[in-house]
DNA sequence: TATGAATGAGGGTTCATTCAT
DNA sequence: CATGAATGAACCCTCATTCAT
């Protein structure tokens, strides 16, 4: 195959340039960028959002995003680490506290209203992630949190007799949450008409769940 | 040589602008395209597969690819459309014959072959369906005439009492399709060192299918 | 430095991309760019007159031109624009003010300077008239003004016996307008060495035009 | 200015590789892509035309094109070749056979009846003058033919008494053929709505020549 | 003679990023 | 801090012309 000039991964300087704020005003600026990229990423998605674009919807001029953002993955990359940190929280609260069922509702509910919550930036994640790396790995690193305390459950589950023993633990909590996780994008992505809606996701969700793996 | 005249604006619609290839020859330079294309996104991704990059890969030259295609676009709108029709091809043949676990069996299998094979296209396709109205439209068909297909079964299932009563046919349809296309995609995505490959995958995913739904 | 991310399609039309200077520094730059342009054209006429051309005599880089026209055709409409407002001021000027030849001889006179001034726009414009629509209908535009105001005057010199009663107002007007356009026209494109001459081409069409209507 | 590559002429071996076709059947695709051109001139114009236009329209292959024609260019120049000979014959005839205004309404007519039968021809003539140097020549030559046919008429007119003496010869010959020139023009270009028509055209451009000129 | 395939220079346009004010 | 202007590397697409069959 013809060799292509590798196309090198971005660099050092770049998070110095991000300067945080120091002032009052500067800090209110970046919020109004950030609050504009959704906005945007919203309406156009991430390939087609310019920095132009945000600016605009922002009401700052051009230069000044680069006062915040050292790139324009930057600002997604803020924007998911949000939303990056509610899902870890999620994923490291306490998952057992009653009878099974409504263990994994509740865990499952929380996933969903935490996904539509911010599903214009998960959108906007998972395109980047076919891009940009970084934005990849930090998809995959979130990811592997919940199969992993998935996976624990499901062994303690298995342990003391509640969960089934032939389980393939690995493919069950890889595949559960993949479950969920698909499930909930490809509905908060369908047409208002024909969405589901998080009541019936979560307990039909649940259902599947809980008769997949438990006794 | 290329000699210009006067530029001007684009005429008509790319639409006849895509020759079918009248000679053996051109035939082959067809195919020599589509191939270098699916190298090309599997080494760079979709978004910055170049036209040139696949013309190099080729052995074509840049203006040849026109000749076969309208725009870049195009090339994985192609390459889509025999993946999708493979899956459509699953999702029409029958799917039962013996006994639950098996047919469920055979059909993941199916799906999960198709995927792996044409990796790459499906990649791309996902990735491009986020920015190309088209592509996304396919997607969905080809996921909604799943979705359907798996309904009528557990319709068909809980009629005559294989499978369980209670079930949200809807989002178990939706559930289990999702779980299996996601689990596929992140599978092949992964790493070779920690991807379950497919046989694991296969048995894991068919019994979390079987239990979730089949008394 | 233009580092480029995902290409994607185009958004919206090219019309917003027009920014109108908000600096002194950005009006400067636009008006290089015109004045560029006009010197480009001249030497290469508009259809191989290239954007890079154009920034090149106007020390721009390539980019900058796309901050004041969204495409390479407003370039021309811009000037156009110009022009045709000095046209249609003086089609809309008085015409009469003492003898019919003085009269006449004036208007003429005026459309003459403004043509030969502006001489490199009007054959950019006739040229690309014959491909963009929009400034072949803006060309048809300015001549009926004018032909409208020469068959009034001359429909006011029959009312009140000045000017032949059987004479075809319609055919005089679009004759002679066609007439003085015309001869101007192949006058500043003929070799400097057989050109007329605006004095001469004046005096002469003027006699022309007088003995053509009057008594 | 910056310095610009000079876009040279085309030079010498062009002309040899027009073949002249040695078969009848080589005779009848040469004429067949002639004819499609004009329809394809009619439809697009000159600027838009491509090669490949013109002979999926005359139903040959694309490469046939350039075994009758050298380029692109050359077409043209072949179907005015032949529009120019009757401008040539015209501007050669007799002119004068009886009373003076009866004679110019006959050349008029002449001229008009040869310019609306080809009038795709002359458009895309007018049009490809602007850029084509050879085509830009050739119309001038036919034009000064006219013009110096007409000043011919003019000089016997004012000698033997007929015409005023008065009058700028050069100024007139040139300003009554153009206008008679652009008068067609523009009224073949019109909105059929808006049109003069032959008749009136001739008569009226008739009257405005004889009062212009003669006693 | 006829033809479809192949070519590649050419040129328009986009937009992230840098800079001077 | 804020900003609008400037930049230029990318990259897509066109089409006249050449070639092999």
């Amino acid at each position: 195959m013809g060799e292509r000039p590798a196309r090198e991964e971005r660099r050092g300087p770049d998070v110095e340039r991000a300067a945080v704020p120091r002032t009052r005003r500067g800090q209110a600026t970046r919020e109004r960028l950030l609050a504009a990229a959704r906005e945007v990423f919203a309406e156009v998605g991430w390939a087609r959002a310019r920095v132009e674009d945000v600016c605009r919807v922002a009401g700052t001029g051009h230069g000044t995003f680069y006062q915040y953002f050292p790139n324009r993955t930057a600002l997604l990359v803020a924007l998911v680490a949000q939303h990056a940190g509610e899902l870890n929280a999620l994923a490291e609260a306490p998952w057992t506290s009653g009878d099974v069922k409504s263990d994994v509702h509740r865990v499952i509910d929380g996933f969903v209203a935490v996904s539509e919550q911010d599903r214009d930036v998960r959108v906007a994640w998972a395109a980047a992630a076919a891009d940009e790396p970084a934005l990849a790995a930090l998809f995959g690193e979130v990811r592997r949190q919940f199969v992993a305390r998935v996976h624990a459950n499901l062994a303690a589950a298995v342990a003391d007799g509640r969960a089934r023993a032939d389980l393939d633990l690995e493919v069950a909590a890889a595949g559960l949450t993949a479950m969920v996780e698909h499930s909930v994008a490809l509905d908060s992505a369908a047409e208002p008409s024909s969405r589901l809606g998080r009541t019936r996701l979560v307990s039909g969700l649940t259902d599947l769940w809980v008769a997949a793996v438990y006794r």
